[in-house]
DNA sequence: TTGAAAGTTTAGTGTAGTCTAATGTTGACG
DNA sequence: CGTCAACATTAGACTACACTAAACTTTCAA
């Protein structure tokens, strides 16, 4: 009985949803996922993923080209962003509204993402004012699956005395994290680069508008994305 | 990203904590709980239930005694208020902070309790100020695991004069429970018995102190578990 | 140009949980 | 006190998703 209606909205194991949350991080720009990306970013074995390869390609959620990688069809595209949506909303209503701190949300929303209903989402959402960004400034998709594609670059990759804004931290990593936040460091930050030592050296940064210096190396400048902001000639607009 | 899919720890399963919830629920004055009956609350086909009570008292969180039920062990029933707890806090929290209605939230709840940890759990209850009682009147067990044992009676039970708080709302149907909120019949509503009908007839209540009647069908009735309250001479006490 | 390393898939196994169909047990009542 | 209907269990099949070991494909360097 009503087998269209039921196959077009077919309910995903968190298993699926867990696979096209990484196919999606991991073919981001337009390439291939491969099997064994994808297998360490899950953590379990290749040929795991081969076979959830096989069952995905069946349901037209992932086109696959065998020994060069999957990538999203546009209807599993759609169901990635809804859940990376309700991944960063958690994540956000966790840290404003329970008092988390920003390096323990991942880990819970990484479970309440597959449980929660669009509608405990919306409220969700409309609680915190339909916000834009994740406490790790990461861009929140909207319910219609848009998601702002930012072109950010790695404060590794900066060159010395431009100045920018500390956009994103690419890092889940709840021990970076606090380190970061305990630097200063997080999402909405000004900064200009002071200086950087040769041969994958560490970057040293002054914050704005106070100037405290912190020496960052390249390992954690590489998950600092940032972008550059013009230069204005004396002092800094307030806030 | 990683490490949610295989976890090397005895967790049990959401198939596990339904199941057991549903035994406690069954078995709670004591007796045994059948198999048909927990299938059918579960439903599932009965043989589904042999081969889980076989699993279940295999890891020590039942008691079987075939063609006879089953009981929780200690263990299983220390794990089956740990559920309870979850879900009704978990009630409380979204009608209270999220603005739910207490007719959903039963299924969103069914769904979270399995994927929320203890330490969001203790924050919710915290923001909720360590409440006792959920929505529909049901009492909360501590995170020590225990609950306190209401004697209630049913209206349907109660003859004519009494004077009753309501306390508990025995049902978790959408439709039954938005005709009752309704009716102003939800936890802490005093009311006196004015009237019952025989051959399982209606009851009538008045509503305190506003007087205003209400008429209760049996399978309502039912429902509608109170506590005797001792009549004051003239007028009541205010609130 | 070839051969081995790196990466991927196939083959086979296991666990959890569901189902239907068949068989076994219990207890109420005629 | 025996029969049978209701209830419970066993038997066997199926899906999802993991694993290891073995086979296969691609790539890259000698
Ligand atoms: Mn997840
Ligand atoms: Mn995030
Ligand atoms: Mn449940
Ligand atoms: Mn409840």
């Amino acid at each position: 009985m009503h087998a269209t209606l039921r196959d077009a909205n077919p309910e995903l194991t968190p298993s699926v949803e867990d696979y096209l949350k990484v196919i999606y991080h991991l073919s981001n720009q337009g390439g291939f996922a491969a099997t064994s990306d994808i297998a360490a970013m899950l953590d379990v074995a290749p040929p795991s993923v081969s076979g959830m390869v096989k069952r995905l390609s069946e349901t037209g959620l992932i086109e696959h080209v065998p020994y060069r990688g999957v990538q999203l069809t546009a209807q599993g595209r759609r169901a990635a962003l809804r859940m990376i949506r309700r991944h960063r909303l958690l994540e956000l209503y966790l840290t404003q509204q329970l008092g988390y701190d920003w390096g323990s949300v991942h880990a819970e929303a990484e479970r309440l993402e597959h449980a929660v209903s669009d509608e405990l989402i919306d409220r969700m959402a409309r609680a915190l004012g339909d916000p834009q960004y994740d406490p790790h400034g990461d861009p929140i998709p909207t319910a219609a699956g848009e998601i702002e594609e930012a072109e950010l670059v790695s404060l590794a990759d900066v060159s010395v005395g431009t100045k920018l804004e500390l956009r994103q931290v690419g890092t889940q990593d709840p021990a970076r994290l606090r380190y970061f936040a305990e630097q200063g460091l997080t999402p909405g930050v000004l900064l200009t680069i002071t200086d950087r030592q040769p041969f994958n050296g560490p970057t040293t940064i002054g914050l704005v508008p106070s100037g405290d210096p912190r020496v960052v190396g390249r390992e954690l400048a590489l998950l600092l994305w940032c972008r550059e902001v013009p230069i204005t000639d004396h002092g800094y607009a307030s806030r």
